[in-house]
DNA sequence: CTATAATGTAACTAACCAGTTACTTAGTAA
DNA sequence: TTACTAAGTAACTGGTTAGTTACATTATAG
């Protein structure tokens, strides 16, 4: 029974990096305890140190599940929805993905801001220089297919709206202490979420049909 | 020479707080050194603790410094340039002042990210809740201006506008080092930095004059 | 059953770190 | 000079932490 043997491992290794996840996002490298990590997965550093080499491996391959968690979304940026005539609802289904990504993925969004107070310093050692966002191949092919349908603005470039549509979409949880706070609103309701989407979707719609005949 | 004893512990105040906010905003609170600190500012931890009194209270100390450069701006964003009648040029010196800012401040970007990281912990017991972002309020009188001018839309929320004018420069400059490696550009070079503030300008003027009269 | 290897436990180590304390130096006032 | 106080030094303390090691348990293959 190799396969039990290797299962029981399997899941160990498995029960360290979900536990690893939870405690490196929650406190980042420096404030995170091996210790912490390990009563959490229900083993101990022994197993941790096996597996994982060191605890800098190991947040190494949580940033790595964690970025594969994004680019896994690329089957849902090339389904049918972003294929249709309707280009001004397939953007609205663009954002409103990103924002259901980043609002469903605490983690993901708070691995990402670790990453950029390191300097991304892992992020290149581990090997995520080739990790291209999903939605980024996603917003070519439609701004492509607006423009050449007359829709959108052909002086529209790919780079800068999907920095606004990132930063508008990303700020809004990484942010969302600090910004409740000079807000004085509870940022963090569906309400606030569904009208902050609406927003950023009228503001791109906005610009890129700006000065192209209506629809 | 009461003044010149006094004037010399002055000095040694002042050196370790800019030595933490180095340090701090370099590695946060868990990754920062208090010898490292008390060295970076030429003195020792005995002197740390006579002013501070704990590593946490220097931090507090230091979160507050940072957010009173930030409200020194209010001056700035009450000048005469956001009062004329070019209110579309108003919202394009609003947009570069903050980028201006988070690009002339980036440990003003890094204490927030950490703070927010931290889940505004420090922002709340060191009693910024007060604390209220200028722009807000120049935003605010802009808007109402330019609705009862005829230029703006008479729907556009101050909230909704803040937040993707705050998302778009803030999150230009922390997440630099992320997006660069998705981009494959330089995003710190001035060139890409004066087009991303034409660009975010462009896209605000499109959303807040759609739908009225042409000036 | 026995040998072997995977899995797990717990104590240990060497370094580190926030905070304290005993002590020294230097400036000042009378 | 003398008495006093602020400023500075360095060693120390108690607790913590990443990483290691010696040992125990369990499972399996032959």
């Amino acid at each position: 029974m190799a396969e039990l043997k290797h299962s029981r491992s399997e899941q160990t290794r498995a029960r360290i990096l979900a536990a690893a996840e939870e405690i490196f996002s929650e406190k980042g490298l420096d404030g995170a305890r091996v210790d912490e990590i390990a009563a959490r997965a229900e083993t101990n550093k022994r197993m941790l140190y096996e597996y994982y080499g060191s605890k800098e491996g190991l947040y190494g391959e949580v940033l790595r599940r964690v970025y594969r968690r994004l680019s896994d979304c690329e089957q849902f940026f090339t389904a049918d929805e972003f294929a249709g005539p309707d280009i001004i609802g397939a953007i609205r289904s663009l954002v409103d993905a990103y924002l259901a990504f980043v609002k469903s993925d605490p983690t993901y969004v708070r691995m990402v801001m670790w990453e950029n107070l390191y300097g991304a310093r892992h992020f290149d050692q581990y090997g995520l220089a080739g990790v291209r966002d999903p939605m980024k191949k996603a917003l070519g092919r439609l701004l492509e297919r607006g423009k050449a349908a007359g829709v959108f603005r052909p002086d529209a470039e790919e780079d800068q709206v999907l920095m606004t549509i990132f930063a508008c979409t990303f700020n809004y949880f990484s942010n969302i202490h600090t910004m409740t706070r000079v807000m004085g609103c509870d940022l963090a309701s569906d309400e606030q979420i569904a009208r902050r989407a609406a927003q950023i979707t009228d503001m791109l719609t906005c610009y890129l049909t700006a000065g192209m005949p209506a629809q």
